[in-house]
DNA sequence: CTTGACCTTCCTAGAACTGGAATGTCTATC
DNA sequence: GATAGACATTCCAGTTCTAGGAAGGTCAAG
C-alpha cells in the first residue's frame, strides 16, 4: 500500500514515516516501479508500536532498542522492564520538576492581587527572590 | 565587566548570554575598544531574572513578554498574573500528560515477571495494546 | 616573547519532527 | 489525448534552546 494508505492506518502522519525511515528507526520500505513506498500488513503493525512507544514517552533512541527487543523472540523480559523502569524514573524527575515549578508559581500568584496596580510580587520576586518559605 | 565575570554573576553561560543577544532577549552589550562586551550590574539583574523565569519553566519568548512587563513601570499586575497564570496552566497539562503515561508503564511493569523469560506483557502491550481497564 | 586565559565570529549538531518548493505519477473525466 | 486533482518523490529550511568547536584576535604575567 501507499504511504498515505500506510499514515492513515497506523496514526503516523507521512512525513514523519519517511523520516523515521531517513533516521534508520525503520528499514526502507520497498518500492515500486513507479519508486513509491510500498508498505505491508507488518510495516502498519511496526509502526503502531511505535507510535505508541512514543506516546507513552520513550525517545525516539529508546524505540529503537524497544523495537529490537521486540524482533528478538528470545530476549529476556528483564531487559523490557529495566528500559521501562528507567523511563519510569525519567518521568518522575520530570514531574518533580514541573510540581516545583508550578508550586512557587502559585505561591507567587497568589500574592499578586491582579489588578490595575502596577506593583506584582511575580516581578519583584522574579528580579531578586524571597528566600523558601 | 566582560562577558566571563557576567556570566559567573549571573549564572548563564556566556555562549547562553551571546545567544540571547542574537535573538534579540536583551539588547546588544556595550563593546569597548578591543570589542568586548561590556556589561553592567543592571545587566547581571536582567540575566539573572531571566535565568529564573527560565527555570520556572517560561519559554524565551514569554521571559520576552515578562521582561517587557518588568520594564513598564506602569503595567498592570493582572498582565503579569495572566501570564503567570496561563503558564501554570501549561504546566497542569504536562504533569497530567507525563502522569498519564506514568499510570500506563507502571501497570504494564507490574505485569512483566522481569526474567530470563522472553515473555513479556510490556512487548505485547506496544504492538497491540489491550483495551483500558 | 611566549604561554594561557580570555574574547570574537561563524558553523554545526541535537531531538523530533513540520512545512514548503519543485517535480513526477496515477486516475478520472471531457 | 489533454487536463485536473490527488497523490507521490526529493531536498532544504525552520522550530527551540542552547552546547561544542574551529579559527583567530587580545590581554596579563613571567
Amino acid at each position: 500500500m501507499n504511504i498515505g494508505t500506510a499514515s492513515e492506518r497506523s496514526g503516523v502522519p507521512a512525513k514523519t514515516i519517511r523520516y523515521y525511515e531517513s533516521i534508520g528507526l525503520i528499514r526502507p520500505a520497498d518500492r515500486r516501479d513507479n519508486n513509491y513506498r510500498d508498505y505491508s500488513n507488518a510495516d502498519i503493525q511496526t509502526l503502531r508500536f511505535i507510535s505508541r512507544a512514543r506516546g507513552l514517552g520513550f525517545s525516539v533512541k529508546e524505540v529503537g532498542a524497544l523495537l529490537a527487543l521486540w524482533h528478538d523472540k528470545k530476549r529476556a523480559s528483564h531487559q523490557v522492564k529495566e528500559l521501562a523502569l528507567r523511563h519510569v524514573e525519567e518521568i518522575d524527575r520530570k514531574i518533580a520538576e514541573l510540581a516545583g515549578m508550578r508550586r512557587t508559581l502559585l505561591g507567587l500568584t497568589e500574592r499578586c492581587h491582579g489588578d490595575d496596580r502596577p506593583d506584582c510580587p511575580i516581578l519583584d520576586d522574579l528580579a531578586s527572590p524571597a528566600g523558601r518559605g
